[in-house]
DNA sequence: ATGAAAGCGCTAACAT
DNA sequence: ATGTTAGCGCTTTCAT
């Protein structure tokens, strides 16, 4: 009647007490089995099963045993886009028997910061990061520190820290060559208020292959910015049709920053009565699972989702052995062409 | 040019060397700042910044302070649905100053358990859990150990746990009864060929506003069940669509699983030649942020997907609380109408 | 083959 | 107001 005092955690030294050895001895059974005697073992492992032991983390990692946590920073776990990533970054993960903590930061460079803080605390295994503020300096600081950093979406650049990026350049290129073959010559590119690098650079494929047409970009290039902030998304887009439509000279097609805000814009598009593609095409970018599905089914820019996140979580992982070298893997996007696109209107066409 | 001994972890020991002060002081400072005198504070905080520190969770988790991690265990972070929920999961923890593991089971029990271990030997504050499992007994096991555990998307039912579900059977019935009244007689349900208890229940509640309408449930409701493993999903429900025109009485409306499901249905029909919604009727689940944007927009049964993962995060939160209890919560979902439902083909209507 | 003992970084009770 | 001390559960020498 008196044994129950409350469930309190059950270590080593209960298990040592049941199996009637010392905790040196458990320890050995768990870390280094072979050096134990068959039958101590035996008797070991069966009261380690008798009283339900699971050793401590914390303990362990006290004594100097790397966390089995690994952090990831992205801008928001509810985005498909990086949804996936980071289910790619998990299963890696899984295979080294680790966790996964992930962290949205919303585009914030207060919550990045704080969150960093408190991963730090952790002392996680390393953390994996699509920065939020144009600063690299706080995340040279936590590696400095001893905590391993993995730069996503962004290349390094000449920082001294491993990455994993995709070049936002050759698929602007792409969306844009596609749509200059097809005839157009004015393109809208709908972007966000503020950028994070990798949208910048998508705007720089754009512009490089219009000028690579010889087309002036000063004219052929349009830019429309929408507020991210408060989302939806999708909303934000669907109100810059106004903004599209009243661009002079009047853009025949459109790229989109992703395929969320293609989502928005198609569905603007039609209440404006405007047809996809005849009237105006229309490009996504990343290639989520729904953008083969919508009406019309979306041309759109293909990223690696999953992979990106599985070779992050790979040279994250890889950051723990001795020779490790820090490095930078750059994966290509491609066009899936589907039908919203198509040669512009007649009569725009070679209009200038 | 002696100083630099490697990034060896700077702890409150060093600290307190710098300060010239004992490593309660330092403790102090932290702790119960007040009672430390005004200039040791500022010398110590000075301290802290100069060196750098940043105390360390595990070595405090080892003193009993709780731990400020959180395991979600779900089906699949990539998967719209959850990725949503653990986003409410996140912002409720981070009010707690709280992180978020998120792991997938891929409903396999086996993953389920190897997480369920990790997970304690980190000595999380908590785990909520979408149950792979059928069998409850290893989450109760969890639970009487020491490890709170809330039941997410699933009733707890007599369980002596937290849960947050949503009310599936009404769901089902809110699309049955709509499909019903629009002058539907033969529904379809397209499900997988495993059905956690959340999917039954669906079910169930189609065959309650059948049965309710007077209608036969042998003959009015088609059972069709995909493999739900590889996915994707979407190209299941794709292929679905010959069984569901095989059926006889062929069915002149599906209600899909989830919108997932859907999505790839509305492509399997309009492949089939079948417009949707003048030849049959689909009926969604969840109300994804693509649903309201498909072609034709999507009639589908809302969750509060959001509202979901931060109430069962409030639920874990609360454990730590001495005066808890456990509850159950339950949200109601809601029928979305747009525009994929509509009178069966004229002919159809009242035949029996 | 097994055990004793030190100590990881921290908190909290106690002593000064 | 500040310092001393004893562990938390574990790993790891170093005896025995």
């Amino acid at each position: 009647m008196a044994g129950e005092k409350g469930p309190r955690r059950i270590g080593m030294r209960e298990v040592a007490r049941v199996a009637g050895v010392s905790v040196s001895t458990v320890a050995n059974v768990l870390s280094r089995p072979t050096i134990v005697a068959p039958e101590t073992r035996r008797r070991v492992e069966q009261a380690i099963r008798g009283v339900g032991y699971v050793p401590s983390g914390p303990a362990r990692q006290l004594r100097g045993v790397p966390s089995p946590l690994v952090g990831s920073l992205i801008l928001d776990l509810a985005n498909p886009f990086y949804a996936e990533l980071n289910r790619g970054i998990e299963d890696r993960l899984a295979e080294a028997g680790c966790l996964l903590l992930a962290c949205s930061t919303d585009q914030q460079p207060g919550k990045e910061q704080r969150i960093l803080r408190l991963l730090q605390e952790q002392a996680v295994r390393g953390i994996i990061v699509a920065p939020a503020s144009p600063d690299p300096t706080p995340l040279l600081e936590v590696s400095r520190r001893g905590t391993p950093v993995v730069l996503i979406d962004q290349p390094r650049g000449r920082l001294d820290l491993c990455s994993v990026a995709v070049d936002h350049t050759l698929g602007g290129r792409l969306a844009a060559e596609h749509l200059i073959s097809l005839g157009h010559r004015r393109i809208a590119y709908l972007g966000g208020t503020v950028d994070p690098d990798p949208v910048a650079e998508r705007r720089e494929g754009l512009r490089l292959a219009l000028a690579a047409a010889g087309l002036d970009t000063r004219r052929s290039l349009v830019d429309i910015r929408m507020a991210l902030h408060p989302p939806p998304l999708a909303h934000a887009a669907e109100a810059a049709v106004e903004q599209i439509l009243a661009a002079r000279p009047r853009p025949t097609a459109v790229v989109c920053v992703n395929d969320t805000a293609a989502l928005g814009l198609l569905g603007g598009l039609q209440a404006a009565g405007l047809r996809v593609p005849a009237d105006m095409s229309v490009v996504g970018y990343d290639d989520l699972p729904f953008a083969a599905r919508l009406a019309p089914p979306l041309t759109t820019v293909n990223q690696p989702k999953y992979e990106l996140g599985r070779a992050a979580a790979d040279l994250l992982l890889d950051e723990a052995r001795p020779d490790h070298t820090h490095r930078g893997i750059r994966f290509q996007p491609s066009l899936v062409v589907r039908a919203s696109t198509a040669p512009p209107p007649a009569g725009k066409r070679s209009q200038r």
